[in-house]
DNA sequence: TCTTGTCTGGACCAATTGGTCTAATTGTGT
DNA sequence: ACACAATTAGACCAATTGGTCCAGACAAGA
């Protein structure tokens, strides 16, 4: 038949790039990745990454930090959309991420601190780690200013649930079960 | 004088080679330590290292991260001995903990997550991390019951009280401050 | 003193690391 | 058809990785 192409891979090169580096750096963390690894996972030729990102290794690890940042973003303005009580939100996001990890094999990692978490040296990843997470804070802030919560309320509480989500992840990571995670609403 | 000794190395090579292992790993992570920096740090000889921890850098790893486990766990015990109620012993342990975060340059990691969270495949790695984590939650539970309150009420405390150390010191990481452990108390 | 086993020192190794470079190919506007 | 840039392909590189190996230093017991 005449339809029987190759079948083009779909996402231009860029694209596959970062989400190749994405989904290994979230598993096995940025030193524990090489870039033939990256490349053989997107199916790019080494010329490519270097043309795509001059500065190889670290401005592909900040462009697949920044494309899962804005994943999580997306998961939480979803998870707060329809929420009527600011627990109610919270819950549904637990979830969410409870089936995220689940999909990812009960391993991956936050995909933020084990992206840019490389060294003490590095203080431009640090200061990317601080910008994205306080990007999910303020985006969960604004959602609870929805539900009538002074200013302050609003931070105590977003920064609350950062922390449970996070420390939940640590705990479900070890013990290979996203049940942590969905007892989070317990805490609230 | 006749005390000018070469000053020998205070603690035998094993030792050494342990903390050596154990500062760098929590700080840079697993895969982002060699073992030559380990040597310079230890000041030790590879057949040393060889012959000691015949597996090498798991060995290492594994020695490390139960030294770290067992001072954590001293570090609860003492937050803990002489509280009143589980917060006082629970505020005692976040400040103890932010003054050591402090003490690191506000950088070092979990020492469990940063030295065993390696890959997906370390199925021993992450067992490890399990029972040192569980470990610790134990330690906490038992406290808690000293106050009276019921196994499940301690239990949940806590898996609260860990989430929330954990949650905040990744915070702590990003913002490169000690602030967040010492607000933990609020969230109890 | 001689022996036996523990420990040290470091040369050496294959494999992999992140990265460079250039020649070819592909795409686009004229 | 042509020119010109964007992209791809992959050979190649120095440096580093974790690890092996063995000759010798050292200590303790007989």
């Amino acid at each position: 038949m005449s339809t029987a192409r190759p079948a083009p891979p779909a996402l231009p090169t860029k694209d596959r790039l970062i989400h190749a580096a994405a989904r290994l750096f979230h598993t096995q963390g940025y030193n524990g990745v090489g870039m033939n690894e990256i490349l053989a996972e997107a199916k790019a030729p080494k010329g490519s990454l270097y043309h795509h990102f001059p500065n190889g290794k670290s401005d592909l690890a900040l462009a697949a930090a920044t494309m899962a940042s804005d994943g999580m973003l997306r998961v939480i303005a979803a998870s707060f959309a329809e929420a009527n009580t600011f627990k109610d939100g919270a819950t549904t996001l637990c979830f969410k991420l409870a089936k995220l990890f689940d999909k990812s094999g009960h391993w991956a990692g936050c995909p933020v601190s084990a992206t840019l978490f490389q060294d003490a040296a590095n203080q431009e990843f640090r200061a990317q780690a601080d910008h994205f997470y306080n990007g999910w804070i303020t985006e969960v802030e604004d959602h609870a200013d929805r539900f009538g919560l002074s200013r302050e309320e609003a931070t105590r509480k977003a920064e609350h649930l950062f922390m449970l989500i996070q420390g939940a992840w640590q705990l479900a990571r070890a013990r290979h079960s996203s049940d942590v995670l969905r007892n989070i609403p317990q805490y609230l």
